[in-house]
DNA sequence: AGCACGCCGACT
DNA sequence: GTCGGCGTGCTC
C-alpha cells in the first residue's frame, strides 16, 4: 500500500452533500500503525471545512479530480478493521442512490449514535464469568458476612461459567466487581461460535401441519431466494420463521428478523427466547445509546445469533448472515417517512441478494407490490392454509349507519351484540381509528369551530386532559367555555374518538372492564403490559382502541370485533387507501375467534353496498387484492408504474409551489412528458399547512425504474444550482407510501 | 448540516 | 459606536 503514488481515500461525511470527499493518507500513518490500515469501511477523523468530523472510507483511489495539493490529510484512523462488511457498505451506497439521499447522511444516520460520534467499537463478545483457582478453592465457611457474594460463587461452582447478562439479573454490579477485586472470579469473552449446535433448542419445535411443512420445505437457504409467506392469522407463520431460523442456526449462521414498530415487541422477543438457547439481541427505539451500540456490535461480531429489530435493523452488520425475515411485510412502518426515506422491506430483499442469503416476507395481508412480485416470479409465493385446512372465514356483517341510531359512534345493534358477547363471558374488540374524545368542537350558536393556528386542521377534544390538541403539530390549549366569536355558551364536541366511545361503553357496561388502547392511554410505561395481561387472562372485557389494537397480540377469548368507522378508508384521495382498508379489516377480523370457532366481525359503514366491502367480505383478501391489482394495472399506478414525489415546504405561502413549478420545468426539459414519463402538480399536500409550513408535492411517474432514476439524478444536480432550492425545504420520496 | 463572512437596524 | 439579524457561500 505504501507506494510512491499518493494514497487517497474517498470519505463519506455526515452532511447533506451528495458526494464523497478525497483525503490523503499521510505516509507516517501507515508507517506508525502497521496493523491499523485505512481499509474501506473504517472510520477516520478528517478536517472538514473549519471543523474535525468523523468520516467513513468508502473507496480507495490513486488519483483525484482535485489538485493533490488541495487535498487534506486524514487526521486519525478510528478503526482497526472495517465497521461494515463490503456487502453492507454496498447496500448503503445502493440505497442512498436509489432513494436519492446524501450518502454520508444515510450511512451515519443508520449507525449507532456513539459510533457516529467517533467512539471506539467496544471489545465485547459476550462477557462470561468463571471462578479463578483461588475462587474454586474457597472454603465453605468464608464469605459468611457477604451472603450474596457467597451465593454467586456457589452458582459458578454449579454452572462453571455464566454470561454477564444472566448474572446481572440476580446480582448487582457491585457484587461482581468486589469479587473480581478479590480475584475470586474473572471474566472472559466468549464468541457465539462456541455454542454447540446440538444445544440450540430450549423448547421443542411444534408439529407442523401439512401446509406449513410444505412451505418450510420450499425455503432453500443455500442461496438468495425471496419468499412471500402468505397465510391468514392463526395459520402458523411464526412457527415457520422459528423452524427456518433453527436451520439457519444449525448452519452456524445468524438470522435477522424485522418486525413493525409496535408496542408489543417484548411478546415477539419472548417467543424467540423461549424457543432458542442462543444469544438474541433486539434493536428498537427504547434502547439507550450504549445498549444500542452493544447490541449492534454483538451482531457484527457474530456473538448474537438472532437479531430482532424494527426498520433500521435492516442495516445491522452480521458476521455470518444466514436468513432475513420480514414479519408483517405489508406494514407501513417499514417505510421511513422523513429524511432517508428507505423501505426496510425492499432493502431486506436487496440485502439478501447481495449477501447471497434467503429472505422470507410474511403477512396475512400481503402488499400489492409483493403479490405482483410473486406474479412476475421474482418472489416465490408460499401459501398457507389454516391449521385445519378449512377456510376459517370470519362471520362478517355490515351495519348500515344510515338506517340506524347510534351513540358515541356505536350503533344500537352493535351495542346489542357487544352485550351478548360480554354476557357469554367473552371479550370484545372495538376499533376506532381516531384518538381523543371528539375530532372537533363547534359553537352551536354561530358555527365557529376550534382550529389549529399552525395547521389546516381542527383541534381534537381530549376530555381526560381537558385540552384541545392538534394531532398534526401537538399545539394545545384549554377547552374554552365560551365561543370566542359570539360568546355563545353551547360548545358541542362533534364526532367520535376512542375516549368518547370508551366513556359510553363504560356507562353501558358498569360491571365490565373497558380498556382503551391508543397512544394516549399507553403513554406511561407498563400500561400496555397491564392491558395485555388482562386481555390474555381471558377475563370478559371490552377493548377499545386505534390501529394499535389491530397489530400486537392475539387475545384468545375475543369472539366479537367491531369496526366503528370503515368509511374514512373508502374515500381518501390516496390511491393506497383501499389496499390499506382491506388489510386493516382483514387483520382486525383475524383478532376474533377462538381456536377453531370463527368469531363475529361487525363493520359499521354508511356504504354497505360499496363494491370493495362486498368483495372483501364475500371473496376474501386475496381476491380483493387481485381486484386492486387489476385496477392499478389499468390506471397505471404502482407497482405498474414507478413513482417519486418531490416534496417542498416553506413558511411563506407561495414559495414551495413556485419552487416545484421550477423543478417541474427543469424536469420536463430533461425528459419531455410522454407515455414513458409523466408529471403531476405541484399539488397542495394532504394537509396543505402543517406545523406552520405550507406543503406541496410534485409527482413524477415513469414506465421504468431506471428512467426515473436517471431523471432524478440529473434533476437534483440542476435543482441544487438553483437559488430557490435554499429557500425551501425540499426532499425526494422514491416509492412513496403516502401522498 | 454546520460554520463563517458580510452587510444593515436598534441597543448596552 | 457595537450586538446580532439571516442571506450567501463553502466544505476534499
Amino acid at each position: 500500500m505504501a507506494e510512491d503514488k499518493p494514497f487517497i481515500v474517498r470519505v463519506a461525511v455526515l452532511s447533506p452533500l451528495r458526494q464523497l470527499f478525497d483525503y490523503l493518507i499521510p505516509n507516517n500513518v501507515i508507517d506508525e500503525w502497521p496493523d491499523f490500515q485505512p481499509e474501506v469501511g473504517c472510520r477516520v477523523m478528517v478536517p472538514f471545512g473549519r471543523r474535525e468530523v468523523v468520516g467513513l472510507i468508502v473507496e480507495h483511489a490513486n488519483t483525484s479530480e482535485w489538485d493533490l495539493d488541495k487535498l487534506k490529510p486524514v487526521s486519525r484512523l478510528l478503526d482497526s478493521g472495517p465497521l461494515l462488511p463490503t456487502e453492507l457498505l454496498e447496500l448503503f451506497i445502493w440505497a442512498a442512490n436509489y432513494y436519492q439521499h446524501p450518502i454520508g447522511d444515510a450511512l451515519f444516520g443508520m449507525l449507532p449514535v456513539l459510533l457516529r460520534k467517533g467512539d471506539p467499537l467496544p471489545t465485547v463478545g459476550t462477557r462470561y464469568w468463571q471462578l479463578t483457582n483461588k475462587g474454586k478453592g474457597l472454603g465453605s465457611d468464608s464469605l459468611k458476612r457477604a451472603p450474596s457474594q457467597k451465593e454467586l460463587i456457589e452458582r459458578l461452582l454449579i454452572d462453571d461459567s455464566l454470561s454477564d447478562s444472566t448474572l446481572s439479573r440476580d446480582f448487582s454490579r457491585a457484587i461482581l466487581s468486589s469479587l473480581e477485586d478479590k480475584q475470586l472470579i474473572e471474566s472472559f469473552q466468549k464468541t457465539g461460535a462456541d455454542i454447540s449446535v446440538a444445544n440450540i433448542l430450549k423448547q421443542d419445535a411444534l408439529a407442523l401441519h401439512e401446509s406449513q411443512r410444505l412451505a418450510l420445505e420450499k425455503i432453500d437457504q443455500h442461496s438468495f431466494n425471496c419468499y412471500l409467506l402468505d397465510g391468514v392469522t392463526g395459520s402458523g407463520k411464526t412457527e415457520i420463521y422459528l423452524q427456518a431460523i433453527e436451520q439457519t442456526l444449525r448452519y452456524d449462521r445468524q438470522a435477522l428478523v424485522l418486525i413493525p414498530e409496535i408496542s408489543l415487541t417484548p411478546q415477539t422477543e419472548k417467543r424467540f427466547r423461549d424457543r432458542f438457547n442462543v444469544p438474541i439481541v433486539t434493536l428498537h427505539s427504547g434502547l439507550t445509546d450504549k445498549q444500542r451500540l452493544t447490541a449492534w456490535t454483538s451482531a457484527k461480531r457474530g456473538s448474537a445469533h438472532i437479531v430482532l429489530g424494527t426498520r433500521s435493523a435492516v442495516f445491522t452488520p452480521l458476521a455470518r448472515p444466514g436468513l432475513i425475515i420480514v414479519d408483517e411485510e405489508h406494514d407501513q412502518s417499514y417505510k421511513q417517512q422523513e429524511g432517508f426515506r428507505y423501505s426496510a422491506r425492499d432493502l431486506a430483499v436487496s440485502r439478501a441478494s447481495k449477501e447471497g442469503v434467503s429472505v422470507v416476507l410474511g403477512s396475512a395481508t400481503p402488499s400489492i407490490e409483493s403479490l405482483n412480485n410473486c406474479a412476475s416470479d421474482r418472489y416465490k409465493h408460499l401459501l398457507l392454509t389454516d391449521r385445519a385446512g378449512s377456510a376459517k372465514q370470519p362471520n362478517w356483517s355490515l351495519v348500515d349507519l344510515k338506517n340506524e341510531k347510534s351513540e358515541a359512534g356505536i350503533a344500537m345493534s352493535t351495542l346489542a351484540e357487544i352485550r351478548q358477547t360480554v354476557e357469554n363471558g367473552h371479550q370484545v374488540l372495538v376499533f376506532l381509528n381516531r384518538r381523543g374524545f371528539a375530532p372537533a368542537i363547534i359553537c352551536h350558536h354561530c358555527g365557529w369551530s376550534a382550529e389549529c393556528h399552525n395547521c389546516d386542521s381542527r383541534l381534537t377534544v381530549h376530555r381526560a386532559r381537558n385540552r384541545l390538541i392538534c394531532h398534526h403539530c401537538d399545539y394545545q390549549q384549554r377547552v374554552p367555555h365560551l365561543c370566542p366569536v359570539c360568546q355563545g355558551q353551547e360548545l358541542i364536541a362533534v364526532g367520535e374518538g376512542t375516549e368518547r366511545s370508551e366513556e359510553y361503553l363504560e356507562a353501558c357496561f358498569p360491571q365490565t372492564k373497558v380498556l382503551r388502547v391508543d397512544r394516549d392511554s399507553t403513554r406511561k410505561k407498563g400500561s400496555m403490559q397491564e392491558i395485555f395481561d388482562i386481555g390474555s387472562s381471558g377475563e370478559p372485557c371490552i377493548l377499545i382502541g386505534t390501529q394499535m389494537l389491530a397489530k400486537g397480540h392475539h387475545f384468545p377469548n375475543v369472539t366479537l370485533v367491531a369496526v366503528l368507522d370503515a368509511d374514512s378508508g373508502l374515500f381518501s384521495p390516496d390511491f393506497r387507501s383501499h389496499e390499506r382498508l382491506g388489510q386493516l379489516l382483514t387483520q382486525v377480523a383475524g383478532r376474533s375467534g377462538r381456536g377453531d370457532t370463527p368469531g363475529r366481525v361487525i363493520i359499521q359503514t354508511h356504504q354497505p353496498q360499496h363494491p370493495l366491502l362486498e368483495i372483501l367480505i364475500g371473496r376474501g383478501y386475496s381476491f380483493f387484492a387481485q381486484q386492486i391489482m387489476d385496477e392499478r394495472r389499468i390506471t397505471q399506478l404502482p407497482p405498474f408504474r414507478h413513482m417519486a414525489l418531490i416534496r417542498a415546504e416553506s413558511d411563506r405561502a407561495n414559495e414551495a409551489e413556485t419552487f416545484l413549478r421550477t423543478a417541474r420545468s427543469i424536469a420536463e426539459r430533461i425528459n419531455r412528458p410522454s407515455p414513458l414519463m409523466g408529471y403531476l402538480g405541484p399539488l397542495p399536500a394532504m394537509l396543505e399547512r402543517r406545523a406552520g409550513r405550507y406543503r406541496f408535492v410534485l409527482q413524477i411517474d415513469a414506465h421504468k425504474r431506471s428512467l426515473l432514476q436517471m431523471l432524478l439524478d440529473a434533476l437534483i444536480v440542476e435543482i441544487n444550482q438553483h437559488k430557490d432550492a435554499r429557500r425551501v425545504r425540499w426532499s425526494i420520496d422514491v416509492d412513496p407510501q403516502e401522498m
